[in-house]
DNA sequence: TTGAAAGCGCTAACAA
DNA sequence: TTGTTAGCGCTTTCAA
């Protein structure tokens, strides 16, 4: 494998020229310049990213921590984000975390280790409580909900604000009966807490009672779950005209749950979910739902990790970014 | 930021020592060993990555090039990929191709600049003419259809037996006038022309003529594609009982399609896709497919790149790995 | 069981 | 415009 005092020597000069030949440095005689590109070439020469690494301190990759690739949500998430890192050449390393507290605490260690420049860290195993941990010396921007006026940027949806919309457009389709389908309940800020206070909001809008029968909760935002719980719901003899799930996942299930118990959608049951992953569209019924703006989010975290990647000093104003949503009516409310 | 140096000094050893606490290597008293962990968590030490592998010659991290994160089927790839590589303690870094040639050549390029220790390609964009830009020396496993007998280990789908097991599976059920939705038509080996002649190999075996009319070639694999094509095949009043389609993507699509056709499913059209992402089992009617172990093909590239990795000589032989695969039959076949 | 020396390949800073 | 020097932080090799 040649290195550059390899090609330095073929060519005749130094290994300084051919390093500033490799990197567009100007003042370099062309003449000089096609020299060493012929050398390179002639050798097969590759810059070792290793070595660059260590000697400036920097990769050129930024991490994403996420629960999971293989999802609708953050499959969707991670394009964007990718895309948006390109235009700062930076490349993104996926981690998956699994929502496991202990593996986002992890990913935070390997940028420690200068294995990334910076880091997007969706959170959804942390909580409020581990706030002190986010203080760390390298640039890291969350993207998620949980974690409010850390010591950090932060990208967020409108959580309260668009479930409120999503719950009121089933009010003005004629729901009376609304339930929803959340995660488990904790004590924390997560998704599903900051949705269902929209869901609560709307509903006191519009003079309805919050009923717990209707507030189901599912462990985990799956399609399974979201199909077993929608059963279990209509087989329960649950009297409901609407449902808001907490995401377009469980609200798949919960879609193909409603087709398992013979309730047609929507002229018995209403149903909106949370995302406008692309699946969404082409369901049948094509579910609406929430777009929260999914590019405007990951390129708005991806400047805010440049600026602090491309800033030397710490820099210690933090910034909290809301993305705009708007309400997509499909079949599943009646188009 | 401390180094090992610092950690080494705090301790009262050398840095050679620290190194060898940090690698768990035998030979380091008890109490020595204790005296470096306790400089090094008063340090909060942490190795520099960038400085092991520069000089070790390895990153532990490979690299996995796809079409596109944001696929149900290479999500879900990439899931099983980045549990497989756990096993042998291997970061897996996705990069994403767009199913171009050239970025599917940049991604080879990049294990070359030492930044991956291995790649697994999922060649689409590259096709058999490029098999000479194989022949690289760092470990390569490809997964996909297009590139057979390279000089590479390669991990592929049974895509002609599984789509005639699939094509069977509608003749069984009834279908005499079946159609295939396929991506584009070229000279070379891909997914769609190996499906292709899977389907025509069911019809022969069934005594049922290949019809022109029958065949659908849609631009890209996606859903709006497929939804498209499907209500045009109905609207342009083509006589069809069946549809194969290549991918599950596509049929969903092509599911939706019919809907909007108001063709009902599996009564008067069967349809049967070809990778089981997780979504299949959920859609209404939830879809037949063809279900090719993920799992055993992930397990597979990553052994037999790992197998590379580890071993230093070159090595010429190279291997072919077919999965296994079944067929799962669910609603919009007649269950 | 521990340590000293050397160098992985690159580039910042400075000198010529 | 080009070259020299030095060193990023780590681990391999060999010696003590």
């Amino acid at each position: 494998m040649a290195t550059i005092q390899d090609v330095a020597k073929a060519a005749g000069v130094s290994a300084m020229t051919v390093s500033n030949v490799i990197n567009d440095h100007p003042n370099v005689r062309k003449a000089t310049r096609e020299k060493v590109l012929e050398a390179m070439a002639r050798l097969d020469y590759r810059v070792n990213v290793a070595a660059r690494n260590l000697r400036k301190g920097r990769t050129g990759t930024i991490g994403l921590a996420v629960p999971e690739v293989n999802s609708p949500y953050y499959g969707r998430l991670a394009v964007a984000i990718i895309a948006a890192a390109e235009r700062y050449s930076l490349r993104v390393c996926i981690e998956q975390t699994g929502a496991s507290r202990e593996n986002e605490l992890d990913a935070l260690s390997l940028s420690r280790n200068r294995l990334y420049d910076g880091l997007i860290l969706s959170t959804v195993g942390m909580g409020p409580a581990d706030v002190e941990l986010l203080k760390v010396d390298y640039p890291v921007v969350i993207l998620g909900e949980r974690i409010f006026g850390g010591p950090v940027d932060h990208v967020a949806m409108p959580n309260v604000d668009a479930s409120r919309a999503a719950t009121r457009h089933l009010v003005e389709r004629g729901c009376r009966r609304i339930a929803i389908v959340r995660g488990p309940v904790g004590e924390e800020v997560d998704v599903s807490s900051l949705r269902f206070t929209g869901y609560r909001q709307a509903l006191r809008d519009a003079g309805l009672p919050v009923d717990p029968a209707l507030v189901q909760s599912v462990e985990t935002l799956t399609m399974r779950s979201g199909a077993r719980r929608a059963r279990e719901m209509v087989d329960g003899g649950l009297d409901f005209d609407g449902v808001f799930c907490v995401t377009d996942t469980v609200a798949m299930g919960v879609l193909r749950g409603l087709a398992d118990a013979g309730v047609p959608v929507p002229e018995r049951v209403k149903v909106i979910g949370f995302d406008n992953v692309e699946e969404s569209e082409f369901l049948v019924p094509a579910l609406s739902t929430i777009d929260p703006d999914h590019d405007v989010m990951a390129q708005r975290a991806v400047d805010l990790l440049a600026r602090r990647i491309e800033q030397t000093e710490p820099g210690s104003d933090h910034e909290e970014f809301v993305s705009d949503f708007s309400v997509v009516i499909r079949e599943s409310t009646g188009g």
